[in-house]
DNA sequence: TATGAATGAGAATTCATTCAT
DNA sequence: CATGAATGAATTCTCATTCAT
């Protein structure tokens, strides 16, 4: 008993993940992520000192991740497309994304360093929106609104759906989704000066 | 030793929703409640049987407030623009409401019972909101949009911008609001005006 | 199951202290204790917040049952004798008090508040042996020494012959201890002038 | 990857005492020692195998270093002088023998074979104490007490001295050793001399 | 030799829950 | 109704020890 490297970090951070998805971050022990990943507790504390150790972990992970897809080369024009669409199948069969997002957004309410990554992410992500909005617009979309007061708005689209999306049984996710994409698609063809390509 | 009647079940329930705020739904314990109301952990059993159905009572309560604050009598017109306003004054310094909303979010994600019951007060949200724009306007106030569609992205929004605001150091609350509220008086004053336009 | 008031505070105290002579202080667990008084680990903490918590317990009911001892009236001449026969008795068959005392003393190095406790009784020994033999003798009755002086060296052998019997296999306890009572005698023998009775 | 001797034994030992007077003889792990020596636990597994030969080997370290200072050639007359000096420096400033001392004496109360070796290291210093004061009296110093027993009583002096100069805040070292080393001189001028007279 | 990942037994501690008063 | 002592299961965490490299 004592059978070397048989888990990495990145594999006890994935099978946390998935714990939290399956039975909830309130229920989330270290019992049951070694008992997912087939190792021993003593394992897990050999990689994370410490519980929260390790779900600042997740954090940091989950939150590489969303950077990662932003940072994704595309054009502008496709972007907000790929956004909407990934946001949509996210919201799906597949929650699962949205369900870890805000579990970790609730804890990290009373932990400031989780909630220091994670802020920092959703302003880069704001950031991000409002650069490619100001590629696609000279001036704003929306009239009377700077282009990153639209970014803020529809990244808070997209949570604020994700939020009714996991609670409302039946909620018309299509139709939304693609009232959404009409919603957007107007803003392009509009009658503003189109820019970038 | 027994005083009679020393707390209602309002009281106990109260203590929690500031529990929850104060410390996290996640370290909610009944000791903490039971210290928080002045009263013994014993007296809990007394008013909500298990742990669970505290919650359970703490969603209702929850809940019927926001039910309450739905039907409260007023003219159409002034309803979005109280919404908005109160939105924005429980994501400033009073947050409490939007932590307290979140939390019950991740916890019923787990709890069917929960969950039912926060889905059905959000859906009564959103067909309120949609009378209310059917009032207002007798098309749609964004083009291609039906007035449920809107509905729903506005209640989405409101939410989304919650979740910014907590987590978001420095995020630019007054300025956001305000856009909104410019954008929801452009559906306002012209009917019919596209939204892009 | 919960059956109330099974135990008193006191009762842990002494299964406790049982405990640290029977398996040693560094392996004092709350489940033996626990076992020991017949009781559920939970109601330990019930009574004593944390082990530390325990442990200091201890040690202020060790110091009061001295400082109880030292109090116990008895005229000035016979108090060396009994503390003499105390002393040695502890040493033989039941060298429990000395067991505890020492690992008590070797726990309190890296707690100070247990230092401190410990060390104020001990004090409190040296100036109550040096009122009795100020009583006894009116000038010092070790020449050169200050009855503070000789009451510290009294008790410091008391202390040291105690781990010479605790540590030393078939330690000529006997010997040594009627040694001691006749260098005590000779003191109170010895041609100074003695006063009180 | 693997360095040939990076550390001998003694220096694992020096380490581990170290850790003994830093945090404790119940805090002992080897994690710490590893630490502190700068070497993997693996390592400490190379040269102990287990904890308790470790302690082992600090109890036969230490005994050996008392033995040693016993064993120092020198003439009779000063040897006492020297073990009043030595001890009364190992209280002040460089508490740390004595330390060590009363914590392998408290652990050793449960292991045997620590017991042993401790207990024939304490006869033995009685032993070596008696020859010498054979050397320097005919006659016992003590009227009425053998020089085997006077012999005993000196190291008790010294160890119970070592417990209140660890325990009593500001306890008056310079006064009690110098007091010490006025009683152990008149025995020396004034052969036949009583203790008490 | 030396390493350090892995282990499992057991430590302290927490907590929902029960029950006699 | 209210209390709070008692419980036991579960949780976080520690640590001596093993073993493949």
């Amino acid at each position: 008993m004592a059978k070397p490297n048989v888990v990495t970090k990145a594999q006890l951070i994935e099978a946390a993940k998935q714990c939290v998805v399956e039975s909830g971050i309130e229920n989330l022990t270290l019992r049951t992520v070694a008992a997912k990943a087939n190792v021993s507790q003593g394992t897990i504390y050999h990689h994370f000192q410490t519980k929260e150790r390790l779900m600042l972990d997740i954090v940091e992970d989950t939150c590489r991740a969303s950077w990662r897809d932003l940072q994704d080369p595309a054009d502008a024009e496709t972007f907000i497309h790929r956004a909407l669409r990934s946001a949509q199948s996210r919201q799906g069969h597949d929650s699962s994304f949205h369900q870890l997002f805000l579990s970790l957004v609730v804890i990290s309410l009373h932990n400031q360093q989780m909630k220091d990554r994670i802020g920092s992410v959703m302003k880069a992500e704001n950031e991000e929106l409002t650069r490619i909005l100001q590629t696609l617009y000279a001036e704003s979309p929306v009239n009377g609104l700077s282009h990153a007061t639209v970014a803020i708005l529809l990244n808070a689209l997209i949570d604020g759906l994700a939020i009714q999306s996991l609670m409302i049984e039946q909620f018309p996710r299509e139709e939304v989704f693609q009232s959404l994409q009409v919603l957007v698609e107007s803003f392009i063809r509009s009658d503003h000066t189109r820019m970038g390509g």
